[in-house]
DNA sequence: CCCAACCAAATGTACGTACATTCAACGTAG
DNA sequence: CTACGTTGAATGTACGTACATTTGGTTGGG
């Protein structure tokens, strides 16, 4: 192991080194399967344990790396199932925390091409996208009609896969290895139209939320979905405090 | 400075009692005006600076409290003006990144009692509440229709505040001290009635949120407000990543 | 062949020391 | 009375040591 060398005169501290040399390597992917120890990287870079658990201690606080007694360090799992976040997320788990069964009828799902939606995900308009079209239901009540766009070129393996039960986003990371990890929406209050009253199966009298979505993966948009959901028996519960602001499954 | 004990023999690490100690001394009020330093605790406590400096990490990044170098250490400063999270922070502030000038018309500010309002405060059903019920506006145009109960016990001195231009959570804090620091709040998507289609001067085919929003000061329930946003030109939007969801504020 | 005991590895806890750096307050010189 | 330098206090950085605790593999006995 070539001895790694920090500079001491500078007036950064080595720890804060350490953390950036740690993550420049982590980023070059160079820790698959096994982190080094607390030891190993104090004699790899000629300083104490100390430092180094200073320079990990952040990353450990971010799940970047995992440390346990005994065990081999790891960096952090195959980072969770591409949670996917969001007023969306927010609403379906509530559903199942009602102890409502979810399911879908899936209307469409085919390659076409959408200038509209190519443009949003910032691809030429003639770009082939795979679309999904799928009435969600919760019990056996229409809650939200869904409409997901994703480029052909890497979402084809999802052709394959059968909606009815399972997730997009599950499907799209098992079949594809691709994480959406970042993402923004905007959520509206809207009156739906007559059409679309009697596709979600609702009174005259109810609004609905419709929310869009984009989302992204690893820097390439990937996804733009579209979701109206039936504003008359589903809300979006918050709790906010110094911590932050987060969405909460009520039930 | 009589020396204090904490159990070296539990299978409580000493630096965990330590934070524990501190945060029960904190919430009793024992370090307005200074916190001891860390040779200080350590001598009182007759642990070394190394576990004094582990208990007060958690505390330093939670902004509890403030340490620098040379300076008297300082239990967080007045913790900022109770800076007010959540929908309908974002939107009023995405109303403002728009350009236009809000202001208030106060319909009715007065104190009354209101037996569903009082369940929800957790209060007996006659107990007097400070009521103010604002339009909203935004440049000339109705926004908001935002109605806010308060306990009158606490809330009394902010009868003497002008609502027009200054926000409610600022007069709250100078006035009262009082800083809303945790709440909860559901977002509904609703039709707004004739009366509310008239008050937010809105047309017939326009959706609106409806958010309740129950707040909390130091674990006592303290406002409960129910606001009505037009829907037709305000949006939620937020950011979602691996770090969290984030409403924003969009232009 | 299986299971238990042991051991190596890794992190967690806790002590000690030394020096650097920063800020505020005090005191002195002008 | 002001300006500057000194000094004390506090945290930041970095080193060292020792032992506890947990885990997983290895080894040996039944």
């Amino acid at each position: 192991m070539a001895p790694r060398t920090l500079s001491r005169s500078g007036s950064e501290p080595l720890w804060r080194q350490l953390q950036r040399e740690l993550l420049t390597r982590l980023d070059a992917g160079e820790f698959t399967e096994q982190f080094p120890g607390e030891l190993t990287l104090a004699e790899e870079y000629g300083v104490s344990r100390h430092t180094v658990r200073q320079a990990l201690r952040q990353l450990r606080a971010d799940g970047v790396v995992v440390a346990e007694r005994g065990r081999q360090p790891r960096v952090a799992p195959p980072a969770e199932i591409a949670q996917p976040l969001g007023a969306l997320y927010s609403l379906f788990t509530s559903v199942e925390a009602a102890g409502l069964a979810q399911h879908s009828i899936v209307r469409t799902f085919d390659v076409r091409a959408d200038a509209l939606v190519a443009e949003r995900l910032d691809l030429e308009a003639s770009t082939p996208l795979v679309y999904l079209e799928r009435l969600r239901l919760a019990g056996d009540e229409p809650l939200a009609m869904d409409r997901v766009w994703l480029p052909a070129d890497v979402a084809k393996p999802l052709l394959q896969a059968d909606f009815t039960h399972t997730s997009l986003y599950g499907e799209l990371a098992r079949r594809t290895g691709i994480r959406l990890d970042h993402g923004r929406e905007e959520v509206h209050a809207v009156i739906p139209t007559a059409a679309e009253r009697t596709q979600l199966a609702c009174a005259h009298d109810v609004a609905a939320f419709a929310i869009n979505r984009l989302s992204h993966s690893q820097g390439r948009p990937m996804e733009w979905r579209h979701t109206l959901v039936r504003g008359d028996r589903y809300a979006l519960t918050a709790e906010f405090s110094a911590a932050g602001y987060r969405l909460v499954s009520q039930s």
